[in-house]
DNA sequence: CATGAATGAGCGTTCATTCAT
DNA sequence: CATGAATGAACGCTCATTCAT
């Protein structure tokens, strides 16, 4: 769970809660996941994630002070484990090599659970910020930041691209969960293909070149 | 509501009800679309909707049969408007040129009402999809189809090339909205270098050429 | 609907209301009995019986202030009928023969409308008692006491037995009805033989002869 | 349900919860019985029932699915203690003598809660019939047949019959409580007359002996 | 700590009734 | 008078949360 490597310098992030109720833990988080992917928001209730876990609901409210808790922490989960997998991935590689592989584990985390991520980002949006999920998210944005610094082409607005990045990848790979694509390589390709092709795009020429010569 | 152009001749689009009422109706949509916007799905009651229409709750039951309905509604307003935005901005125009007048439609739209956009794509996604919203979706996808069969490159798998530029578009501008982006120009800039250079990447070299050189 | 023979000596019971509007009513009035006989009490709404009526449900409280008056003016109608015939029925026959007469009467009516009848009792029993529904129920329980008081065997306790003949009329017809018997023979002929031998019982030896033989 | 032996030691009667709860499951089903018995079936909502029993409407849903379960379970409580009771008198009797004792039993039944057996019945009619309602009903017409195959008295068609004497108490039973009587014995003693004397009329003679010699 | 019975605010929805047209 | 859109109290029911055991 907390994997310290060489390179990220020791972020704690999670609480050890207490050793002992960690399985209870996990047992809540893995129910709540397969309730929202499988049956949606709408049987997502304290009450059958507990049933589902195996504990009773007073059990739940010992480790999570409300239902909107166990979101927040089954959001923390899920992008810590794409974010650990993502910084492994870009940890020996740079610049485009590694926007490659960060986009690559960002297509394969996907559709290993399509509707989760869906589901989570929209609870996420709802949801008051919080400096945890902050982090995370800010976690994503500071890597494809560095890719794109060490990339042989200058960015021109390299935070406002990196969004973008995100964005694309975010919305490529949603899509193809939406419409149920299981084909891992396909979809990685046409999407390192929309990131590489935007980055040429917005570093070659001068920004909306081509839309103002939309007219002539 | 109803376009009579040259070739698209009567498409009368369904008043949902009788004509008089239109205003009662009207208040109903602005108020859900408002309380969805600016207080979330978890405010979206059906009490809430009619007092912010104005109206009493039995009025609102006079017009839709139930609140999921008052959702479709919306999402039938809200599509039926950007498609025939769409329609009318593609119409005279061809390819790329219709691709980015698109596009600029679509930016357009979104940063209007941003949250909007995002939660009538979540809401419709658990709602069982009907003949019009279904229709409405096929719109959409089809004009992009189009325009990329009258590119002068070749895109060799259109309707998996439509998808996806249709998902480029969505991330990218339903990204902006959540970062609370209002400059138009620039995101349509950005969104159409992104579309732009997807598809140069996908039609110039044969798919995944730059993955697979990505080892070298 | 009003039948001013010569020996009943013209009861008006009905307003005329207005002679135009009777269709209405009579409209109104066949809609309810429809209604509760084909769908239940659940189904019987104002707003459902006004437009089985083919009129406007403003028209309906046009003539009726409330909805349990449209019930009560059903019940005096369906009432009135069948009072109406048994008095046709009874009114040259005398004792036993008007007994059977009446009897005849009340199981072809009940056979006819099986449900209608048991709603509108059930109905009545719930709604508060007023002046015409209360003349209505003495009107049959003082014609079975007439037949009563002209069996050459004296009966003891008259009303009393006027009662029960009326409930065990009722609740035999009642039954059939449930159970879905249609032979009208058959069953008047059982209603007859509960009759006869009740009063043969009640009449022949003290009341409880049979009850206080049992222990011996 | 599980009417073992004749002496019947532990009656189980399938708690329809825990043990712990019966408690409330009874303050419950007490409270519906006496908002149906004295303010009727209007008045009969499952919040008025919760604030009657002193619980609150959550945990009335949590023993009883729905509006119509609550209804069900009284209907089988009051059918099971009269069925019980019943039972038990017509364990050691046999014929005409266990029939006076079914009456017996019938009669006191009903006087001491004259309202509720009567909408109970209509309330069971627009019920989707259930098993155990079902073999509840059944029961009690079982027992009658029984009663009337041991009469020296052969009866001609037993199913018929039992049904008809079925209806005789219950509408004589029925009325006497709609019209207030309160003398139990003076009641048994009639129903018992109009059940013994129907028994006579129709096996004495061929039914409609009397019927068809009505014109002579 | 674990349990699950209990709570009650609030949901979506219905329908008897009113009243402007 | 006829109409039917509008009203809103009240219904059946859910579920996040609490707390006695």
């Amino acid at each position: 769970m907390d994997k310290p490597s060489r390179h990220t310098p020791s972020r704690p992030r999670k609480k050890p809660v207490q050793a002992r109720s960690l399985a209870t833990v996990t047992a809540i988080l893995d129910a709540a996941a397969h309730i929202l992917e499988s049956a949606g928001p709408s049987a997502y209730s304290t009450n059958a994630v507990a049933a589902l876990a195996g504990v009773s609901i007073g059990s739940v409210y010992q480790y999570f002070p409300t239902k909107d808790a166990i979101t927040r922490a089954l959001i923390d989960r899920e992008t810590g484990v794409l974010l650990e997998d993502v910084s492994r991935a870009v940890e020996n590689a740079h610049g485009a090599e590694a926007l490659m592989a960060l986009i690559g584990v960002a297509v394969h985390h996907q559709l290993r659970r399509p509707a989760l991520g869906r589901i989570l980002d929209y609870e996420e949006a709802r949801l008051p910020m919080q400096e945890d999920m902050a982090q995370a998210a800010e976690g994503a944005r500071v890597l494809i930041l560095r890719c794109l610094q060490e990339l042989k082409e200058r960015v021109e607005k390299p935070a406002e691209a990196a969004a973008d990045v995100m964005s694309i990848i975010k919305g490529m790979v949603d899509g193809a969960g939406q419409r149920g694509e299981v084909d891992e390589t396909g979809l990685r390709c046409r999407v390192e293909a929309a990131v590489t092709g935007y980055l040429g795009q917005i570093s070659a020429k001068g920004l909306c070149r081509l839309a103002s010569s939309r007219g002539s």
